[in-house]
DNA sequence: GGAAGGTGGTTAAAAGTGGGGAAAAGTGGG
DNA sequence: CCCACTTTTCCCCACTTTTAACCACCTTCC
């Protein structure tokens, strides 16, 4: 039940951001023409967030719902994520436009790795996305050892 | 329901990776045309996993529900897992395109083994294979004693 | 010697990228 | 309140690279 209608995308790719900040999405990761997306920071600045409108529901439902977050903390969280999140649309030719200060904020230009997870994928910075990558392999081959992948 | 719906690869198979990075797949192991498979490294990069997207979630799912794993590595574990998956189709002729990088990542090239699994294959460096192979064969050999095969 | 499995290569289609120009939205002045 | 002007957005066309569909051949096994 809880992955039946969720979407995900697999995979890296290498792609660039030209310059009017649009990204050319996968081929492999579109639905149809002119998909919608919420695009977010992550709290940290490390990448950016790609996700339908459903997801951005279900990820803020989730926090809705969680007992261990305070009822003051909850109010200013959801102002913090609504006015960071951002609305944007696929063009034509696959492309999402992204908002310059999105950009800015996670240092994307040129040369981009867009990264598939669960339901969304992330927009990363080069450079960081290969530290990142380094620094999270011990983890994940514990865990792949754990479970006997 | 664990096992049910779940395919057999039996067998190994030597078959050759051409300059395009396509490989035959074994016409027993073939379901039908066009068929989807993920394509993942194994964790230290040993041999490729094949399976089909079922098979993926179903492992995935393992992941989730794993007492052992904190919840800070299952997040970065999974990050991990969906980025280094890829989608894969088969042609009409049954073969599979293997993308560049994956095939760098655990050495493939030319003639390679194809070896069966449950609900998945494996893509394994020739040279590698042997060496697994002669590795492992103490170990079998005394559990297959134990059981009495 | 026929059929099926595996391999190689050519060609057509699709994906990724860049840029020009029309439409729309925002801005200021009369 | 309306009009002119600037700026932004988005749609379309053109080009290059990559991908995948198709065709043909060789080998092996009944």
């Amino acid at each position: 039940m809880h992955t039946s209608d969720q979407r995900f995308y697999a995979g890296e790719f290498r792609h660039s951001i030209d310059e009017k900040n649009r990204i050319t999405i996968p081929a492999r990761w579109r639905r149809g023409d002119t998909e919608e997306f919420i695009i977010l920071p992550e709290a940290t600045h490390q990448f950016l967030l790609v996700m339908s409108p459903e997801e951005f529901s279900r990820m803020s439902g989730a926090a809705e719902s969680d007992p261990n977050v305070s009822a003051r903390d909850r109010r200013i969280f959801f102002r913090q994520l609504h006015s960071r999140a951002q609305h944007g649309a696929a063009d034509k030719q696959g492309r999402l436009v992204l908002p310059e200060d999105l950009c800015k904020k996670v240092e994307l230009k040129g040369e981009v790795v867009l990264v598939g997870g669960r339901g969304r994928f992330e927009i990363w910075n080069l450079q960081r996305r290969k530290r990142a990558q380094e620094e999270e392999t011990p983890t994940y081959q514990h865990v792949a050892n754990v479970i006997g992948l």
